[in-house]
DNA sequence: CGTATATCAGATAGACTGACATTC
DNA sequence: CGAATGTCAGTCAATCTGATATAC
């Protein structure tokens, strides 16, 4: 006999479908639901991190993908939009608030006249450089429910529904 | 030997912070990198499905709560926006939305007349109904790619999670 | 000429805060 | 009286759209 698992919030949204629709098959509204719902919470534990650091969510998302994409640190905002799944309208938008900040700066791109580079200044590198080191610390806290193995188990999941989620390679 | 898995786009992500910063063990920032991606990309695909009845996503959570918690499909907002995880101003305004579209309406609370009871109307239950049919329809297919026991197992290290994220029982 | 890059102003959708009246 | 309920006006942070200028 199997010992019956923790129940949690979604468990009881669930138990109400199957009282309500027993017609339907809500299985993978469990799923889904636990992924947005860890999604969201997670979301909340990081930004305390991120907060320490006077940083948002977002502010340090640019940063960091300046960050690991290494020396010299530079990217277009084409790049960066496109990384970030948002528009470029939005990019400039946050390009402008960083560059307010001191953390980047735009610079002339030699080979593209219409182009620009941003790159992180001295002060943003800093900066990134000590987030980063919180936020994975923060990380491994807000993980640490879970075995190394329950992990692998769990990345393996994702990774496979991650792969059938994500659009076509445009691949330029 | 093991197979490889397929990378996915938080692989390149990881390979990244590993040549720029090898001291750090970023294994955690897969797990939820994945969670996130996962999460902002089953939005996506749930939104459709939405957009076919002509709701929002919040306006689809909404009445679904309202819906699940039976007959008479009667709540207070106090209820309503604990469950949803939202500010009671922020209640107030989509119910003036949902009561102007006619899906639900405000009745008075007979032992608290401080209270309002707000209960889907006709057309609001119909419409749920409908919704939510073609909404796990949809949500089997974004799944798909999982088999069962795969499902299985990713939905028990999300229980696990969550139980460690959830905030502790209020219990009122 | 048609496409790509980046910017900007304006609009949008959604949420929150704080003050308030009412009732328990 | 102190606590709870719901509403409202105002504000806010973040996003998108569409128009624009420039360069390939």
């Amino acid at each position: 006999m199997k010992t019956k698992k923790q129940p949690d919030a979604v468990d009881a949204i669930l138990a109400q479908w199957n009282r309500e629709r027993p017609d339907l098959d809500v299985t993978p509204m469990g799923t889904i639901g636990r992924i947005r719902r860890c999604s969201a919470l997670l979301q909340r534990e990081l930004d305390r991190v991120f907060a320490d650091y006077g940083m948002s969510s977002w502010e340090f998302d640019v940063l960091a993908t300046m960050r690991r994409s290494g020396a010299p640190h530079r990217l277009t905002p084409t790049a960066l939009f496109s990384t970030l799944m948002i528009t470029s309208g939005t990019m400039t938008h946050r390009l402008k608030s960083l560059e307010s900040r001191g953390w980047v700066q735009r610079v002339p791109h030699d080979n593209d006249a219409r182009s620009m580079l941003v790159e992180l200044t001295q002060e943003g590198l800093d900066l990134i450089n000590r987030a980063v080191e919180a936020h994975v610390d923060n990380e491994h806290r807000v993980m640490a429910a879970l075995s190394a193995a329950e992990m692998t188990q769990l990345d393996a999941g994702l990774s496979r529904l991650l792969n059938s989620l994500e659009p076509p390679e445009t691949d330029a």
